[in-house]
DNA sequence: TTGAAAGCGCTAACAA
DNA sequence: TTGTTAGCGCTTTCAA
């Protein structure tokens, strides 16, 4: 019923291995064979079967693409990242999402691999060692992207968290803000943990104490935006400035403040970290660090092809840079 | 290198056959056999091949998912909703944008279908009639979600984009409005073209002449939005509502009215279609068409799982209940 | 309950 | 430049 490489063999009147020569682009073939095939080929429909194929030839031109939650528009930005570059590069994406559930996680890269992918890349919030275990037992390369792998071992592309963060909260620091609360993720993720970190050394380096109740680990949502707002500002000293995390959580924490009568930024200042679209949907705009998602997604992917081509890697552990879009939600 | 079920069955003294049949959860097989099988399976850390599998069983337990484009939220979560069923029924997804290109359509469902999908779930704003043509050839099913064939020929999931949109503007409507604005993507997109006709026969139901130069036919995007108010804004006899047909949308045409000292819901009305939770994010917060993405996504995949397994379908084209959701934006 | 054997549709030596 | 021939790792009759 199908119509197989044999068949248009017959019609042809060559061998198997000379239409698969033609179907696979491979230059020792006269041109009128040549020609002669792609008319049987045109004629029957003929459609090569690349499972057929990934048998012969182990490799199935498919990557595994593990990442939380493709609804949240982090992930799907970087999705797109790594789609884009895979079509390029004429590799499909099997999908999945982990909800960053560590067995789901493990469970999804096993199945990748008996899908015979020829490479994976992976989005998670906290490597554990049981991930990292399961890594290692890969095939095939992996890289992660917007995930930081503690141990250093594995293939990554990332901004360099801390040093945003660092940035971030100095900007804040310069308009004279001496209390100034940290919103972020629980702190089992491992990106949120290095955000703290560049937070508190900024304000140690400009000599002012940690407050612990300033530092708020919530959920990511704009709900739990608002929620912050809440707790931070019922504290005894309430803080003046926020450095929020995601876009929602800022967003979260302006309509906060905005819906019991502060003024943003005269009154309270907020800085992002995210500048998705919604950056600019807001009122006051949101001054962000900027995350280059699809960037840390596409760069993900070409050093993926990279690998699976066995190309020498000079750095797989790659840092792009990043910079702070300036707008309104800070003076 | 890699272990095979061959070796296995040398392991356990078995034949291949039964370490499928073990494997595949057959039931003719002497428990005692299964164990020791199982056993050895765990020792090798065995792992079918599943693309073996796929060429003899001409199964692959993997679907094709064609989007636009996954970065845009409203895509991302039918995609989300695609994927838990599919999950579900231990399906797999092949992912891909075709930024709702004909080309780039048809070129994919013949990557997939190459890749020997069992099915395929598929979104796109127009049904050409290369795209059926196409989808005519496939040999596995193919439904649509969220996105409607005028020819009925497909399976395909949907609201009624008619009658929400009916009812979205009779509520504006009923608050007194005569001069309402349409505000939607460009009309070769099909659902537009219903979202319109549903406007049209709200306001001549009501007596109210259409007006062309109400009808805004923009991109879909924040700014768009901005524009369509700027635009509108500027007509001899601007209008007082707005029927918008994405969040986005609305969230963009509220911002320009605010920017420029009108106020809504109190000077002007506006509604929308979708209630992303962009809805929530922006005072006054939408009034929306619910567009349920999620459940166009699952009904979706699960009316496919039907159709490949050949399961009797009383009706291939399903219509998923709507409402509205109330919130501040209209009076 | 188990095994033998024939494919599934293609690639990739190897030979000619 | 072309053809022959083994596989790739599994499922699936068919027999035993």
């Amino acid at each position: 019923m199908t119509v197989t490489i044999y068949d248009v063999a017959r019609e042809a009147n060559v061998s198997m291995a000379t239409v698969s020569r033609v179907v696979n682009g491979n230059q020792n073939v006269k041109p009128a064979t040549r020609k002669k095939v792609l008319e049987v080929i045109e004629r029957l429909e003929y459609r090569p079967n690349a499972v057929a194929r990934g048998l012969a030839s182990k490799k199935t031109t498919t990557v595994g693409v593990i990442i939380p939650d493709i609804s949240n528009n982090i992930y799907a930005e970087a999705a797109r990242g790594i789609e884009d570059i895979a079509t390029m590069y004429r590799y499909n994406i099997i999908l999945a999402n982990s909800d960053q559930n560590e067995d789901k996680e493990i469970t999804l890269l096993d199945t990748m691999l008996s899908k015979q992918v020829d490479g994976i890349v992976m989005m998670s919030d906290e490597i554990t060692s049981n991930i990292h275990q399961a890594m290692n037992h890969s095939p095939v390369p992996i890289v992660l992207a917007g995930s930081v792998d503690e141990s250093n071992q594995f293939a990554s592309v990332n901004i360099d968290y801390f040093q945003a963060s660092y940035e971030a909260v100095q900007m804040l620091l310069n308009n004279g803000h001496k209390r100034i609360a940290f919103v972020s993720s629980p702190l089992n993720n491992t990106v949120s943990k290095y955000k703290l970190n560049g937070y508190k050394k900024a304000l140690t380096d400009a000599n002012i104490e940690i407050d612990e109740q300033l530092i708020l680990p919530e959920e990511g949502s704009y709900d739990s935006g608002m929620e912050a707002w809440e707790a931070a500002s019922a504290l005894e000293q309430p803080p003046t400035a926020f450095f929020a995390g995601s876009d929602e959580l800022a967003i979260g924490i302006i309509h906060g403040a905005q819906d019991n009568g502060k003024h943003v930024p005269e009154e309270i200042e907020v800085i992002s970290f995210e500048n998705s679209k919604l950056a600019r949907m807001v009122r006051p705009q949101l001054t962000s660090v900027v995350l280059p998602l699809y960037d840390i997604g596409a760069v993900a992917m070409r050093l993926l092809t990279k690998l699976m081509n066995k190309e020498e890697i000079e750095n797989q552990e790659i840092i792009i840079p990043h910079r702070i879009e300036i707008r309104n939600s800070v003076k």
